[in-house]
DNA sequence: TATGAATGAGCCTTCATTCAT
DNA sequence: AATGAATGAAGGCTCATTCAT
C-alpha cells in the first residue's frame, strides 16, 4: 500500500472521489462511512480526521461538483463560439464517457441530495441555481447576438435544457443498454435548437422579410 | 385508536397511501416498515399480513402510480381536443396541488426507485416507458392531424416533455417557495409548444412561401 | 382441494405427518406453525383447533414415532427367528428407504428434541428407553437361548446397537452420497455380531472344549 | 462491568467460549447474537467487530473443537501404549468432567450443525471425518501390531467407536442423573474391546489350536 | 495522526399465539 | 370448525458516531 500517509488535502480529495463513485453506483444511501473508509484504505475512525460527518462529505462532494461543472461550462465559453454551439458542446460533455465514468453526471448526485438534511439540500439548490444561471447567461447572450429568437425566455429555455439532461439521464439509468446517452441526446438537441432558433428555411424567409421591411 | 381491524384491502390501500407520503416527504429510504406500521396504527408484525416485504410495498406503490397516471392521461384523451391542448392539460395536472398533495408527482417516486432492487427498478422502468409512450402517441397523432410539424421526432418530443416535468419538479423540491410549480410550467409550456408547431409569424410566411413556389 | 373439512383425527394425523417431514428435512426449528398450516392447507389459527401448541405437535410426533417403532420391533419379533437375525432385520429396517422417506429415522427426531422443553425431553427419553429396552430384551433372549455369549451385558449391547444406528445416520446426513445408509450398516453389523457371538472357528473349539470338559 | 475493552483475540476467544456453552446447554438455536453479546458484556453491534456473522461464530467454534479434539487424540498417541489402551483413554477423555464442562463433548455440536448452512455442515463433516480417520488409524496400527484381530475392518470399527460415544452422550443428555457418562462407558468399552480382540479364553484355545496345527 | 473497541438506534423479518367475528 | 387481523418478543444485521489509547 502506497496510499498510506497521504496529506490531509489529498486524503480529502481521495475520499470525495470515492464518495462520488459510491453515490453514482448505488445512490446516496450507498455512501456509508464504512465503504468510504475501506475503499480509502483507512479505518472508520480515521475518516473523522478528514471529515466531521457523513453530511460533511456529501456537502463537499456537491460543492466540488458545482465547482467542476462551473469550470467546465466556463471553459466552453472561452472559445468564441455561437451560443447554440456552446450549449451543444455542454450537452455533449454531459453525455461523454469521461463525465460518466467519474461520477455519472451531476444529475444523479443532485437527485440524491433532494431528501437529505437542510444543509445538503441548500448545496443542491446552489448547484441547480448555478447551472441554470450559466445556461441562462449563454442563451441571453445568444439572443443579444441575434442567434436566438428574441421571444425566447432565457430562464425557461435553461430549464428546458436542464430537463433534456435530466430525462436523458433518467432513461439511461433505467435501461442503459437500450438508451445510450449519446444517441438520444443528439435528436433531442435538434428539437431543442429548433425551439430557440428559426428553422433554416424560415430563417431565410425571416431575413428576406426583415430586409423587405427595411426597404 | 379507532382504526383497528380494517379489512385486508382497506389496510393495503391505507399503507400504500402512507408509503406515498413517506417517499414524497423524505425519499425512498424514509419508507421503513416501522414508520409505515406506526402511521397505520398497527405493529410491524401486522404489516406483514398485508405485504410480503418492503420491496412489495414499493412495487405496489409504483404500480399504483403507473395505473393512476395512465388513467389520468387517458381521461384527458377522451375529450376531443387538439394534441397540444392535451399535452398542456397533462402538464397542468402534474403541477396541480391535487397530485402534489397525494404523492408529490410520479417524478419523485421514479427517481427514488433508481437504485433499488432489480424488481423495483423494472417497475420504475415500466412507469417511464408507459409515460413516454403515452406522450409520444399524443404527439404522433398531432402530426397526423397536421397540428404539429411533421419534422418533429415524437420520441424526442416526448422526452423533452418529460424533461420539462422533471426539471420543474427538481427545482420546486429544492426551493418550493421561490419556485411554485405552476408558474414556471406555464412559460416552459410556451417554449415547448413553439418547438412543435410553427411560430405564428413564420407560419404565415411559410404559407406565403408555399404559395409563391406554386406560382 | 379435497383436503378441506377433514375429520379432527384425520387432520391431526395429517399434521403429524407434515411435522415429521419438516423436522426430517430441516431440523426441529424448521417445524413452524406457519409451514405446518400451509402444508395442511389450513390457516394458522385453524391449527390451534387440532393442537394446543407447537410443543403439543412435537410431543405427539415423538409419541407416534415411539409407537410405530415399537410396533415395527414387535412385528419382527413375531417371526420365530434367532435373536441375532432379529437385530439384523431391525437394523435393515432402519436403513430401508421406506423409513427414510417417511421421516428419516427416529434418530433425527430424537436428536432434535434434545434441547426442547422439559415435556418434550421426557418424551424423547421415553423413546430412547423403549428402544433400548426392546433391543436389550432381544439380546437377553438370545443369551438365554445360547445364541449369544453369556458374558455379554444386554444393556451395553443395546447401547452399542443404538450407537451403530446413530453413527451411521450421522455420517449419512453429513455426506449422503459418499455414505449410503445400507452399505456401511452391513459391515458394521458383522462387527457387532462378532462381539456378541463366538467367532465361527472359536465356536467350534468352544464346543470341543465343552465336550472334553464333560468327559 | 470490569470486562470492558478486551483485545480482539481475547474477545474472540471469550465469545467462542460463550458460544460453546450456549450450544451445549440449549442446542444450536440457543446461540443468538443477543445472548452471545449479553454474556460477553458488549452490545450486539460490538459483536460484529469480532465475527462477521452468526455463521462465522459457529464455524469458528466447530473448527476450534476439531483442532482441540485432534490435539487431544494426538497427545494420547504420543504415549507408547497398545492401540486398545489408546482407544480406552480417548473414550475416558470424552466422558471426563473436564471436557463436559467446557463444551459437553463434540457430539452435541456436531449434531447441532446437521441442519445449518452448507458451510457449517461442511465443517461438521470435516469434524466427523477427522475423528473417524484418527480412530481408524489407531485400529489399523493395532491390527498391524497384532493386537487387534486382522479380520476387523478399521473403518467399521471406528464407526462403532463413534457410535458408542454418541449413544452414551444421547442417553446422558436425556437423563443425566440416571445415566452418568462414565459408568456406562466402562461396560460399553469392554464389549467393544471384545469385538476387536480375541476373548481371553478363546485366545488360549486359539493358541492351543495353533500349536496343535503346528505339530 | 491514527487505531481498535465500543455504542445505541435503527433496519427488515419471523416467530408462536390470541381473539373477535 | 374456521378465518382474518392483530400482537409482542425475538431474530440477524448495519448505521453513524465516540473515545481511550
Amino acid at each position: 500500500m502506497t496510499k498510506k500517509r497521504l496529506k490531509h488535502i489529498d486524503r480529502q480529495n481521495q475520499i470525495i472521489d470515492i464518495a462520488r463513485e459510491l453515490v453514482s453506483s448505488g445512490g446516496i444511501h450507498n455512501l456509508t462511512i464504512r465503504k468510504l473508509s475501506h475503499h480509502a484504505g483507512i479505518t472508520e475512525a480515521a475518516f473523522y480526521r478528514h471529515f466531521s460527518s457523513r453530511e460533511d462529505v456529501i456537502i463537499c462532494l456537491i460543492n466540488e461538483i458545482t465547482e467542476k461543472l462551473s469550470k467546465t461550462i466556463n471553459s466552453v465559453l472561452d472559445v468564441n463560439l455561437k451560443s447554440l454551439d456552446c450549449l451543444e458542446k455542454i450537452l455533449n460533455l454531459h453525455c461523454s464517457s469521461i463525465e460518466l465514468r467519474q461520477g455519472l453526471s451531476f444529475v444523479v448526485i443532485l437527485q440524491a441530495s433532494e431528501f437529505e438534511t437542510y444543509q445538503i439540500k441548500t448545496c443542491g439548490n446552489n448547484l441547480v441555481k448555478m447551472y441554470l444561471k450559466s445556461i441562462e447567461d449563454i442563451i441571453y447572450l445568444g439572443i443579444k447576438k441575434g442567434e436566438i429568437d428574441r421571444n425566447v425566455d432565457p430562464d425557461s429555455a435553461a430549464m428546458m435544457f436542464f430537463g433534456i439532461v435530466q430525462s436523458t439521464v433518467t432513461r439511461w439509468i433505467f435501461d442503459p443498454e437500450h438508451h445510450p446517452l449519446s444517441e438520444k441526446s443528439r435528436s433531442l438537441w435538434y428539437l431543442f435548437r429548433t425551439s430557440l432558433e428559426f428553422l433554416d428555411e424560415d430563417l431565410e424567409l425571416h431575413k428576406l422579410n426583415l430586409e423587405s421591411k427595411k426597404v
